[in-house]
RNA sequence: GGUCCCAUAGCUCAGUUGGCUAGAGCACUUGGUCGACAACCAAGGGGUCACUGGUUCAAGUCCAGUUGGGACCACCA
């Protein structure tokens, strides 16, 4: 037996074990040709994602539900990869280049551009995965997936043109969140939105026929040089009688009308809004109603364009200011109010997201949201918690339609070519300049040069991963996957779209279950992130405190998808654990007799007791992770080790092995081996180098899981009647401060003497008695301390100890108590309702405690009149 | 404005269809280093379960409302 250090060295164990399961192959699926599969896709990181405390956590929960179905003899497969996070990436490499060599994108060309970008995804887009590789994470590598890769792009493509052929496919000019600097648009879920001070300026714009003017506020007071009209509410007495008038627009001079419309909240401002149909969402809704025309007054990159007149090239910024300059000189600024302002941001860039009409290609999303939400009802798919089903169907049932184009670089291209009359189609496969169209028979002369939505390729993640469009094996065997784990803030964009995408390309869900998991928070309950510099590294976690700790922490924190509040010293919680498990797991290597392996497992009431346990925390586990609690099944796990098996079983061995009793050795290895094999899932590592040093064959991940048999009530309800006499004889002891090496004598006063005095070296040793005697007449002497344990009585003789006034105030405040519980059920029971009306094993039970409880005062008094 | 979640020991949180003398980890108090483990062991103190009302024989648990905190959707001129 080799030497083991005394404390648990979780970085060695990790270093030996991470790449030793990667050059085994272990996770990898496929090896169970005939076993039932159970799939899980990874939700992919970004390329550029470095690890953090929600990926942590999100990987953990799936690498125990992979490593507890692997170990129940499915084919898992838990399928890794990357997404190539279009603006994200494309901005990290533009930050990049231009730090090192002061080029911008543009410099270099688009083909050179993505050259740059590829190699950078080689050099560094593999980094999160190394990272998941070393918190234990059981994924099948050599499926690792790109959402690049040829054949994930062969997917999109597929996809596109059948959706295309479906005439669910549109291109339109659209109001979209416009980031100025990367010029593209962008998505909802690619904005930050950043409270801010900022002002209400209040314009007068002059009535045409000169009665006067009417005030407008508002916020970006350079839009109005796009504005063509100004609304006001229909009931509004201020304004009704100047519906129909026109203004003039100052600075542009233009005539512009004044609208009724039921959006404008006549208590905000003046009641009266400008209108700028080209620049923001809600007057484009406006002007469509009115019919008011839209002047676009911006330039792609965020300048002012030809219809801003004298305002051409100029910033945004720029603008503004004299804009305010120009009002005020002609002395139509009212006012300037301080105003708090939410400022979407472009996620990448942080510059401010403009409004803007472009062109852009669009997913009708109603007919392809409806199997989704059907799949809800009719049980294809199971949301848990489930309260976030709420949150899903609230989106799919109002679903507008999905702007899928980005004007990147870095992505997948749309595969939409042109003919020299601007006719679009859609191929799967390139189309060269010069072909002919397919419908036209002109010559193509341009493919778009936008790219599509990163969304686009992650919404067909699971099953563009298995081969999809191609008939693949894979695709066969693993589609639809069993379970999906991902944060609450892609509900909507990732995993709807999946479902959508799931029922129209293969007819049916992509996964049954999806466990939205908790948000971690800092240690006061904010988010974590980068700005407010509160984040917990994990990978300063896995150093500090060890992989399997962090993830074990992570796991019993895992309570029905309740945020979590963590502070680093949380993860001491699974380090020590661990530390338990591997000081139980060194005493019972170096004190088990090498030939307790021979020997069968004992038949004594401890041996019978701990069995049963580890019945009941394996049922516990199983029932944990059946129902995805997580918290509960490591709970189980915990106090299984901590309190039955080293507390107890250890203790009570330890006698035992003195004695070379080979039986006890082979429960002890037994009930370890078993532990290890249920500690697995949560704790790879120190699971695997157990299950090596105890001399189990073959990986400790596919070890079979512990089928739970059934439990042996008489054992247990046995040795709870000696635990209690064992805690009262140590708790009279320390009230009597009885030095903890002094032996003292007992007495059990009790009808059922023969299990206690059957266990008597057991009860000895761990109360620490000189001797132990039971009986109906056990004499209770002069000098003892009494403690009344249901139907028994124990005292402890402690001669030369005892404070009788001490032990009589006990007594007493026990008795008070015991009292007061006794008249609590003798009311309950006088109640008639509670007696007629209560289920009537409650009534029994209440009958039976009510005895037991008087019992318990009539000791009592007898204890305390002896004193 | 709409939807949802949360409030239990000093702290962080469990508490599954109502039956509870309300639990855990940390912190705290007392004592302890006998061959697994001081990242430990033994024992202990600590809670009118946010508030008000209701349903019920019975409410931490169910219902309504109030207060305080948080998330999301819509709006934000």
């Amino acid at each position: 037996m080799p030497e083991l250090p005394k404390t648990y060295d979780a970085k060695a164990v990790e270093a030996k074990w991470t790449p030793q399961w990667e050059e085994s192959g272990v996770f990898a699926a496929g090896q169970r040709p005939d076993a039932e599969t159970w799939t899980c896709m990874i939700p992919p990181p970004n390329v550029t994602d470095r690890l953090h405390m929600g990926h942590a956590l999100n990987n953990t929960l799936q690498d125990i539900m992979v490593r507890w179905h692997r170990m129940q003899g499915m084919d898992t497969l838990w399928l890794p990869g990357t997404d190539h996070a279009g603006i994200a990436t494309q901005a990290v490499v533009e930050r990049k280049l231009y730090k090192e060599s002061k080029v911008t994108r543009h410099d270099l060309g688009r083909e050179e551009f993505l050259k740059h970008v590829w190699a950078w995804k080689e050099e560094s887009g593999g980094t999160i995965l190394q990272q998941l590789r070393e918190m234990g994470c059981s994924c099948d590598w050599s499926r690792t997936a790109f959402t690049m890769d040829e054949n994930l792009t062969r997917a999109v493509r597929t996809s596109f043109v059948k959706l295309w052929e479906k005439g669910l496919i549109y291109r339109g000019a659209r109001m979209v969140n416009w980031d100025c600097q990367l010029q593209s648009a962008i998505g909802d879920d690619e904005i930050d939105e950043k409270e801010q001070a900022g002002h209400l300026w209040y314009f007068r714009y002059p009535y045409e026929d000169g009665s006067g003017h009417v005030t407008v506020a508002t916020t970006r007071p350079e839009t109005m040089l796009g504005d063509t009209g100004v609304a006001v509410h229909p009931e509004d007495e201020r304004f009704r009688d100047h519906v129909g008038k026109n203004v003039m627009l100052p600075l542009a001079n233009r005539p512009i009308p004044i609208v009724a419309d039921d959006s404008v909240d006549p208590a905000f401002g003046t009641g009266a809004v400008k209108v700028t149909p080209a620049h923001d969402f809600a007057d484009y809704e406006r002007g469509e109603r009115h019919g008011l025309p839209m002047i676009n007054i911006l330039h792609k990159d965020g300048t002012l364009n030809a219809e801003a007149g004298a305002y051409e090239g100029l910033p945004r910024e720029k603008a503004r200011k004299k804009v305010v300059e120009d009002m005020e000189a002609a002395g139509l600024l009212e006012k300037i109010e301080d105003h708090t302002i939410r400022l979407p941001l472009s996620d990448r860039s942080k510059t401010p997201v403009e409004p803007m009409m472009s062109e852009q290609w669009f997913v009708k999303m109603k007919d392809l949201a409806q199997p989704a939400i059907d799949a809800v009802s009719n049980g294809d798919l199971n949301i848990r918690p489930e309260r976030w089903t709420k949150v899903y169907l609230d989106w799919l049932l109002n679903v507008r339609d999905w702007c899928i184009s980005r004007q990147l670089w870095w992505g997948h291209q749309i595969p939409v070519w042109y003919d020299e009359d601007d006719t679009p189609v859609a191929s799967e496969h390139d189309l060269q300049i010069g072909d002919p169209h397919p419908e036209t028979g002109k010559p193509i002369v341009r493919q778009d040069s936008d790219v599509l939505d990163t969304w686009a390729s992650s919404w067909l993640w699971p099953f563009s991963t298995l081969g999809w469009p191609r008939k693949t094996d894979d695709l066969a065997r693993y589609y639809p996957t069993q379970f999906l784990a991902t944060g609450r803030d892609i509900i909507y964009l990732w995993v709807a779209r999946m479902v959508m995408a799931g029922y129209e390309f293969l007819g049916a869900c992509p996964f049954r279950d999806v466990y939205i998991h908790a948000n971690i928070l800092d240690a006061q309950g904010r988010k974590m992130s980068k700005s407010l510099g509160n984040g917990i590294d994990p990978r300063a976690m896995i150093e500090q405190y060890g992989a399997d700790a962090m993830r074990f922490t992570l796991a019993i924190l895992t309570t029905e998808g309740q945020d979590v509040k963590l502070a680093p010293t949380k993860f001491e919680l699974g380090r020590n654990f661990m530390n338990k498990m591997w000081n139980a797991a060194r005493f019972v290597l170096t004190s088990v007799p090498s030939e307790a392996e021979n020997a069968r497992p004992g038949t004594t009431l401890t041996d019978r007791w701990i069995l049963s346990r580890l019945q009941a925390a394996t049922e516990a586990v199983d029932h944990g992770l059946t129902h995805f609690r997580f918290h509960d099944a490591a709970n189980a796990l915990y106090h299984f080790v901590w309190d039955d098996f080293c507390d107890w079983y250890l203790e009570a061995s330890k006698e035992r092995l003195a004695a070379r009793d080979l039986p006890c050795g082979a429960t002890l290895l037994h009930v370890l081996r078993t532990t290890v094999r249920l500690l697995q899932p949560f704790a790879p590592y120190l699971a695997a180098e157990l299950h090596t040093a105890l001399g189990g064959e073959g990986p400790a991940a596919t070890q079979s899981w512990p089928k739970a048999a059934a439990r042996d009530e008489a054992a247990e309800a046995e040795m709870a009647r000696l635990q209690e006499l064992i805690r009262a004889v140590r708790k009279l002891r320390n009230e009597n401060r009885v030095q903890p090496t002094a032996e003292v004598e007992a007495m059990v006063r009790t009808d059922d003497p023969a299990p206690i005095m059957a266990q008597e070296a057991l009860v000895r040793r761990l109360a620490k008695l000189s001797n132990i005697s039971a009986g109906p007449a056990v004499a209770r002497p002069q000098t003892s301390a009494t403690e009344v344990l249901g139907a028994d009585e124990v005292y402890v003789d402690l001669a030369g100890f005892i404070d009788l006034d001490a032990e009589r105030d006990r007594k007493r405040k026990e008795l008070e108590k015991a009292e007061s519980f006794a008249a609590s059920i003798d009311k309950k029971l006088a109640n008639e309702n509670f007696v007629s009306r209560a289920k009537p094993e409650v009534v029994a039970r209440e009958r039976e405690r009510l005895e037991e409880a008087r019992d318990k005062v009539r000791r009592l008094r007898e204890a305390l009149e002896q004193l």
